[in-house]
DNA sequence: AATTGAGACAACCGCGGTCAC
DNA sequence: AGTGACCGCGGTTGTCTCAAT
């Protein structure tokens, strides 16, 4: 003979709280106390389930709750926490005095999950590392911590036309820094399976790179490390130095900033095990640009150069465009994409990009994408940046396409503001 | 002024672990 | 030890608001 039930589920109220049933049962709690879910209903004169006198007790009558918009400190707690612990909405509220899980995670569904989820993606399929990887740079962004990478010009006189024109926007100011950008509107999914994965990395894990950074030990540990399983080099590493947040020169260490990409357990994150399941998932930025976010067909190409505009498709592009801003019908052409949920459409794209944005222009170089991080004279920090993105351990030049893919994400993420 | 539809959020549902009987 | 309710959690749905048309 097991417990009775809760309730008898028959009669009972449902829907919305009144402020007489709210009144109702924090007078009773405020006598009697939590618990008894039970019988509490019918202590209290409510025609509601315990379970649901529970909800409304524990996310909105409590007396400790902290109730009003959630601050930008906050803001960045949840993003940082999610980026670790996944959905795990209470864990993340236990970090968050007067915050209910419940709370947050509206508050992640509404407001953040768009933000942070810049590319479509169907549901349950994990992004590749290297927009994993870019991402969290975009999380990263912050305070002082940003791996790339200022935009040298946005040349388009009204550049917040380059918005997707896919959703009303709201009333209210959004606090984060993406509202305005051109990504806005952008399908997200729902609960990437790799966050349901992603578990026990902590603050203290954390490693910021930065690639500029005269400690060339410590890039070559996280950057150059092949794994020894599948020979490939990985934008990360593992071990004491698993998490990797790439980020701009000034601030190297941020203690909030949580990434680990391979979302495995701390404990035991080997390389091995780091690599797994990723091993091909390292595409290069062409791939990335064009089989991930451009054409499914992945026929679009980079410019060798990145002088004359930024994407070139290859046998297609477009005749009467003047200097056309490929970044931004790049990301124009994903968020179409997304507001209707289909798949990606290049032809979509190239009539978005003659018909309005011709103009939009954000050229870009490696002396832009370098430029972020350096001074003007810092000739030591350039050497050390272009010996590390186009030479190999023996000075010999080559092309090191995952340091410069994470780059030039990294700088095409970061949007206008 | 009426309609539409997206955003925001409160509340419900269902599951799994725990625990009382 | 077995049963089944309780509890807490995450996912989903329903409802309200409000900007755009």
């Amino acid at each position: 003979m097991g417990r009775a039930p809760c309730c008898e589920k028959v009669g009972l109220k449902k829907g919305r709280w009144t402020a007489e049933e709210d009144e109702k049962l924090t007078k009773y709690i405020q006598a009697n106390g939590e618990g008894s879910w039970r019988s509490l209903p019918k202590n209290a004169g409510l025609l509601r389930c315990g379970k649901s006198c529970r909800l409304r007790w524990i996310n909105y009558l409590a007396a400790d709750l902290k109730r009003g918009n959630i601050s930008a400190e906050e803001e960045e707690i949840i993003i940082n926490l999610h980026a670790s612990l996944g959905n795990r909405w209470s864990l993340i509220a236990s970090h968050l005095p007067g915050r209910t899980d419940n709370e947050i995670k509206n508050y992640w569904n509404s407001h953040l999950s768009r933000r942070i989820y810049s590319f479509r993606r169907p549901v349950n399929e994990r992004l590749p590392l290297i927009i994993e990887t870019a991402k969290q740079g975009m999380l990263a962004k912050s305070g002082a911590g940003r791996f790339a990478i200022k935009k040298k010009k946005i040349s388009h006189p009204q550049k917040d036309a380059i918005r997707v024109p896919t959703k009303r926007p709201r009333k209210e100011n959004n606090t984060g820094d993406f509202s305005n950008s051109n990504i806005e509107g952008i399908q997200l999914p729902q609960t990437p399976a790799a966050e349901k994965n992603t578990l026990s990395s902590t603050i203290n894990d954390t490693v910021i790179w930065d690639p500029c950074a005269e400690d060339k030990e410590l890039m070559d540990l996280v950057v150059t490390t092949p794994c020894p399983e599948t020979g490939r080099v990985m934008l990360g590493s593992s071990g004491e130095k698993a998490n990797l947040v790439i980020c701009p020169g000034e601030e190297r260490r941020r203690p909030n900033s949580i990434f680990h990409p391979s979302g495995g357990e701390k404990e035991n994150d080997s390389f091995g095990q780091f690599c797994e399941g990723i091993e091909n998932e390292m595409l290069s930025f062409n791939e990335v640009m064009g089989k991930e976010l451009l054409d499914p067909d992945g026929d679009s190409s980079l410019n060798d150069e990145g002088q004359n505009g930024l994407l070139v498709h290859s046998g297609e592009r477009q005749s009467g465009v003047s200097s056309p801003d490929k970044t931004v019908d790049v990301f124009e052409s994903i968020g179409d994409l997304s507001s209707n949920g289909e798949s990606c459409d290049w032809h979509s794209f190239s009539s978005i990009s003659t018909s309005g944005f011709d103009d939009c222009g954000v050229d870009w170089s490696w002396d832009d994408v370098m430029g972020g991080h350096l001074e003007i004279g810092d000739e030591t920090k350039e050497e050390n940046m272009l010996s590390w993105l186009w030479e190999n351990e023996k000075g010999e030049e080559v092309v090191n396409y995952e340091k410069q893919n994470a780059m030039l994400l990294g700088f095409f993420l970061d949007l206008p503001q």
